[in-house]
RNA sequence: GUGAUUGUAGCUCAGGUGGUUAGAGCGCCAGGUUGUGGCCCUGGAGGUCGGGGGUUCGAGUCCCCUCAUUCACCCCA
């Protein structure tokens, strides 16, 4: 195969799954508009540096999964985004939209990229929606967010997803933590795996997600979290939880979720599928006050977002047979042409029927009637419309019901006429 | 980056232990119906068997290398 190929991890769509692209971002958009989210685009790429800071320099991400450019021998390194967070607090406070208003409610939907493996339900370049609540990070713009996400999954209607939450507590509580937990793995650290090892130096948490069954027991053996907490941080979480049971959002605590961002503070959340094999993450998000300072700002800026995936959230739909519904309708009419010389004719027919507004397919390669019929059915043409000879000297036309297969013989504005009618798009078939 | 998996027609796949012109179903095109679709019948087009090298009288089949795919690890959406 010597032809040229898409790029590893990257993916076309094509006309047959359009339209379920077009739903869900319908939905999203108009999720967002309830809930007075605005929406937000930025550069698909970045200095280098922004996700350094932001992500954190430690982060598998920044480590080895950026597709990371220099545009020229001088030039200061660019990066593809990885995700959307750094990017959309970088352009905030470039603009320096806090002045303008104290909190900013901002959602998009963008593609992201990754150098990582791809498998089921990862690709290099991939897509996610998701929302930014900048200015306040309470208990109340947590639950905000959530709820959002939350109202998305079920006006598309998945069902058997599972959300985690767990508090990591603000810098102090994390960083009492941390501690904690090198004075626990201490003594194990000939037992770890090598990554294991690297980050009880780097980023002690991260051990906790370790799937490693080797680990486990020691892992769940480990001092939680939560008990480092400070009782202003356990106040906030249980705010949260409680605004949760309130809107009868359903939630398992699990204190061992950290989330592999650097940052995260306070509530961090993540939504699951079985539907999904070994990436079962379906969306996740959390608390970052401390990113804009890292950012450069001079003091934090309380913020919450989410993020998800959505060709997970597709695989996920697509299993649950959620887009059963989704077929287009197919065209009004089509015009069919009885012999080439009457092509140029037959395409002022369409183009007039096209400029009335009706919904008209012509073939443009000079094919058999036979062919070109066909086609009308399986494009699911309500009627067939006839240009042959008779028709070009009398102006008037065989229109074909195709689903009645019942004709008629009609002028052209009668014709119009006809198709305009409710009762043509009776007809109309997917 | 590591491990495993699979690569034969546009698609889904057959092709024991190597043996002549590599097959099927679906799809596509044409004809049966010289101005009319779906169903049916007949015919046709379409393949460097992922690529390169090797063993052999002979390789889709065996060996090596390489590229790509998929799944998993790591981690994440």
């Amino acid at each position: 195969m010597t032809q040229f190929q898409g790029v590893k991890g990257t993916r076309d769509i094509f006309p047959d799954e359009i339209s379920r692209w077009h739903y869900v971002e319908g939905v999203v958009h108009s999720v967002a508009a309830l809930y007075g989210f605005s929406e937000i685009r930025t550069p698909v790429f970045e200095y280098t540096e922004l996700f350094q800071r932001g992500i954190g320099a430690t982060t598998d991400i920044v480590g080895k999964e950026m597709f990371t450019f220099l545009p020229d021998p001088n030039g200061r390194s660019l990066t593809l985004r990885p995700e959307m967070t750094a990017g959309v607090m970088r352009a905030c406070l470039q603009k320096n939209l806090l002045s303008q208003a104290p909190v900013h409610k901002l959602w998009y939907i963008s593609d992201l990229f990754r150098k990582e493996r791809p498998q089921a339900g990862r690709q290099r370049q991939f897509t996610q929606f998701g929302a930014e609540l900048l200015g306040v990070s309470n208990p109340a713009a947590v639950a905000e967010v959530l709820t959002f996400m939350m109202q998305v999954f079920e006006t598309l209607g998945l069902h058997g997803l599972r959300l985690r939450i767990n508090s990591l507590g603000d810098l102090d509580d994390r960083a009492r933590y941390r501690e904690a937990l090198r004075a626990y793995f201490q003594p194990y650290e000939a037992d770890l795996d090598e990554s294991s090892k690297e980050r009880l130096e780097k980023n002690p948490l991260r051990i906790l997600d370790s799937k490693n069954p080797a680990l486990q027991e020691m892992i769940t053996g480990a001092p939680r979290l939560y008990h480092s907490l400070k009782p202003e941080s356990v106040a906030e979480f249980e705010q949260v939880l409680a605004y949760l049971d309130d809107r009868q959002i359903a939630y398992n605590v699990d204190h061992l979720l950290v989330r592999g961002l650097d940052y995260y503070c306070h509530t961090a959340f993540e939504v699951t599928s079985s539907e999904l094999g070994a990436q079962d993450a379906i969306g996740g998000g959390g608390r970052y006050d401390g990113l804009a300072r890292e950012l450069g700002a001079s003091a934090d800026l309380p913020a919450v977002g989410f993020a998800v995936g959505m060709e997970r959230l597709m695989i996920v739909m697509e299993k649950q047979g959620l887009f059963a519904t989704l077929n287009p309708h197919g065209p009004l009419v089509s015009v069919v042409i009885q012999q080439k010389e009457l092509a140029g004719h037959a395409m002022q027919v369409a183009f007039h029927l096209r400029k009335a507004g009706i919904k008209t397919e012509i073939d443009l390669a000079e094919r058999s009637m036979k062919a070109q019929m066909r086609d009308a059915n399986r494009m699911g043409s309500a009627y067939a419309l006839f240009v042959g000879q008779s028709e070009f000297e009398s102006g008037i036309y065989a229109l074909k019901n195709l689903v009645t297969s019942e004709q008629t013989s009609l002028d052209l504005d009668a014709i119009i006429e006809v198709l305009r009618e409710p009762a043509a798009r009776e007809s109309l078939r997917p």
